[in-house]
DNA sequence: TCTTTTCGACAACCACATTGACCACCCTAA
DNA sequence: TTAGGGTGGTCAATGTGGTTGTCGAAAAGA
């Protein structure tokens, strides 16, 4: 990459116009857009009677899905250990979102299923996700706002997304 | 807010097309960017010398900031303890990024610098953020991405970004 | 059948945050 | 001028969420 050249015209720039946007920007937007559905999303969530949720929970949750992982598979998804996993979704039980239940086919494994009340937690982000874009799309017009998915998806790729998130930015 | 509306919305639309999209993909979309650009910015400083930076460096070497600051506004800026911004100056200075001067006009004081080393690795950061703002122009066309930008402002406010994102998502 | 792999658990440990306590220092008002 | 309150930095104890290592039981494959 010819990140050379690129320092001197950021260097250079400091005195005058941005070229049009500075390239850090972008990442800052990208962020603070889903940073801010995350946070209303949490607070609805907190209305309607899931005050304990956090962002990582629904990563995990996800992970889960509605037909239950092991939770080796739960940590492969996750990006951590098993033990990791397995902590993961003591946590999860002890919070009423997950539960484990021996799989008879298979008598080393234990099945993580999502309790009833951890499927009606992810219905409703479901639904809150679906109110948050109907806001945008008020506020830009629901031609900008597709066309600002489409972009999105034609750089990222419609590529399934990663899950691995908890401790990715991490320290 | 008329989630319940939706929760029916989503559960009837289970069987069908979805409207335009489905609102868990905005947010999705948004990460996945976030993350592409985070994660080739980290690529790139790994080749040039700083291999042993992580996301959550960046912030707080971006809230440290050319003048520098005490532990204590920096715990207030990344949203942490001030003992806990203090152990995060401590692992900045052992990698060489940041350093303790004592303020001569206030003796309780410390203020938090960065090495020349530590500003490189900003400067660098902001080169290589404009270098992929480019490939992404390159991709979209750089209309489409002039709007991708102003659409997320206008939704996120040109408010000022907010640093404190490291155990913003955590368990 | 014998070997290898996988699953879940237990233990020890580590990284990074927390709270609480403390002293040194600045600032201001009596 | 001095007493008090607020602020800055550090030490200590603790909590949480992750790691690696090990293990026995069970499945899968040669």
């Amino acid at each position: 990459m010819v990140v050379e050249k690129k320092v001197n015209q950021v260097v250079d720039s400091v005195e005058g116009d941005p070229p049009q946007r500075w390239g850090f920007e972008l990442p800052l937007l990208l962020f603070t857009g889903f940073r801010s559905l995350i946070d209303q999303l949490h607070e609805e969530l907190a209305d309607h009677g899931y005050p304990d949720l956090r962002p990582a929970h629904g990563f995990a949750m996800q992970a889960i899905g509605p037909d239950g992982v092991t939770a080796s598979e739960l940590g492969r998804r996750l990006g951590i250990s098993k033990q990791a996993a397995g902590k993961t979704v003591d946590r999860l039980a002890a919070m009423g979102y997950a539960q484990r239940v021996a799989d008879p086919r298979d008598a080393r494994r234990k099945l993580v299923r999502l309790t009833p009340r951890g499927l009606d937690a992810l219905t409703l982000s479901a639904a809150v996700f679906q109110e948050l874009r109907g806001q945008w799309a008020e506020r830009l017009g629901n031609g900008r706002l597709t066309e600002l998915e489409d972009a999105l998806e034609s750089v990222v790729g419609p590529a399934g997304f990663r899950l691995d998130a908890a401790g990715w930015f991490g320290d």
